[in-house]
DNA sequence: TCAAAAATTAGAATCAATCTAAAAGCATTA
DNA sequence: TAATGCTTTTAGATTGATTCTAATTTTTGA
């Protein structure tokens, strides 16, 4: 654990949206200007691989990357793009149920109208 | 409805799996020598808005498409990396019970060891 | 403390995808 | 048929995200 994907955790963790590698990048440089969009995408992957932080795929965008912790599923504004994490418990044991025991993962985006966009209508 | 998109529909429709736009270019290639990448990208962007044919993305790889028919969610191998369709007729309605009314769609992609990959152990 | 291994850095390189500007194709009308 | 305008194609340059490379620094551990 370096000093520098200490710092590229801190900022996930602290970060209330999801965050682009650009973006973690950005804001590490505000703590520690050395830092290279190397190490960050070598701690991003690193850390991903590892579990300890989840990535993101946004279509037509960089991807996302957001702090670990319980498995959750993912809606995206189709107005605004911003992304919203949900938890949908029954989903994996469904999945199981319909496919087989044999599934390691999923990835689930669902596309929506997000509050603020449909409140401006 | 120009040759060249007509060849790259024909192209996706006789495929027997998911193709990248570089492997429908090297096919169109084959039968029309003059056929440009940006037409390819031009045509598939255009089908897929258009809802003719499917994009899918592939974590760590170029998207694929494949034909068009009913909306269906896909399996990848986590060794291969082959993709695989699958149909969870039930799933769309389960989520709009679990998350609410305004889902415009969602994409699901379920990782598992295919057939063949299980085999060779 | 020294050597080996791992991580960081800056910048070049790669890959997928898009953009640009010129040329070609196609309709339609004169 | 000729002229017009609209759309598409083409080739190649460009972009944007990400990875690679090689040199340097840091860390580890004997």
């Amino acid at each position: 654990m370096t000093k520098q994907r200490e710092l590229i955790l801190q900022i996930l963790n602290h970060a209330d949206r999801h965050l682009t590698a650009d973006e973690v990048f950005f804001l590490a440089k505000l703590k520690m200007p050395s830092i290279a969009m190397a190490t960050v995408y070598n701690n991003l992957n690193a850390m991903t691989d590892a579990g300890i932080i989840h990535r993101v795929h946004v279509d037509g965008s960089a991807d996302c990357f957001e702090k670990g912790g319980e498995t959750h599923d993912h809606l995206r504004c189709d107005i605004c793009g911003k992304l919203a994490n949900i938890t949908l418990p029954w989903l994996q044991d469904r999945l199981r149920q319909s496919v087989g025991k044999e599934i390691s993962g999923y990835e689930l985006t669902i596309h929506y109208i997000c509050p603020e966009c449909k409140k401006r209508g």
